[in-house]
DNA sequence: AAAGTTATTTAGAAATATTCTAAATATGAT
DNA sequence: ATCATATTTAGAATATTTCTAAATAACTTT
């Protein structure tokens, strides 16, 4: 997860690395989607940058946020309101899924997603070959204005 | 997971355990979702039935999955493709999606469910109930046309 | 078994969401 | 600076989902 905010350069060079040609919509669209604490639908991301940027139409950020998606540079995140969202953050990673407030809450933990990959390298997948996995973890946010956190449970 | 067909008396005696009226388009919607190997969308459900019961109309099949998924007795499948599904099956259980088809194929195991349950157990959420889990694993089949099948891998 | 009460269904309209089109434009290469 | 080509645009076309009010059917009570 990347602390900074991330430049119209960095952008550029990850563009260029898959061919894309660098256009002012993509610059923008893609750091909106950085910046974006929720994983939003294309729709999301229209509404939220058209007032700075009312010249992007709604077709551009659909046909950019698939053509990234294709060329994984963000992933395409399923929810369980049917709605599907986009998500920059691309490394393995797992979600807290608030089926009330439908908000998609990262999960970071390195030692579940060992434990996991480590049970899927004792299983043998016939025809079908891993290309990764998340755990989403369905439940109810309390507080819908607080944010979710998870530490270690006390020991007893 | 159920063997052998359900019944029209046993989806009854579910839907009369929630307070739902019986009614026949609830039964085929029901019986139909049960006997789906795939996790189908509403308008495939709808497909399915239409030959056989033309008069049941597409905005029934919505609502009925709809009040099935929110009274607990389906379960709706997230995909990445973007499109909402429904699944009879409601017990913890995993799922493989195939990018390229866009199927979404059950995976059962009880060592995986144990085991993810029990990293739960170790962790505090705060702000946070949780209701229930799965794992998504993402990937491709091989040869579109035949099964997956998962197994153990042989110990060297 | 009939009547009453209420949930459910229906068809079609309305609202949303997504994709497509062909012309105009902007990018990166030469 | 020019060229070839990918990308964007607005709006139309499709597709998907929800809504509406009237009609119907299920369960309850008698």
């Amino acid at each position: 997860m990347l602390e900074r905010p991330i430049t119209y350069q960095e952008i550029k060079e990850k563009l260029a690395l898959h061919g894309l040609k660098a256009t002012s919509q993509r610059l923008v669209i893609y750091e909106t989607l950085c910046k974006s604490p929720q994983h939003p639908t294309a729709e999301m991301v229209f509404d939220w940058i058209h007032t700075a940027n009312p010249s992007i139409s709604l077709a551009t950020v659909y046909k950019t946020l698939d053509t990234f998606a294709d060329n994984g540079l963000v992933r395409r995140v399923a929810s369980e309101d049917g709605s599907l969202r986009f998500d920059a953050h691309v490394d393995s990673h797992n979600h807290l899924y608030c089926t009330n407030t439908k908000e998609i809450i990262d999960f970071e933990d390195d030692t579940l997603q060992n434990l996991i990959q480590e049970f899927l390298n004792t299983k043998q997948f016939e025809n079908f070959v891993i290309k990764d996995f998340q755990l989403q973890i369905n439940g109810q946010k309390i507080d819908h204005y607080k944010t979710v956190k998870v530490h270690d449970k006390e020991k007893k």
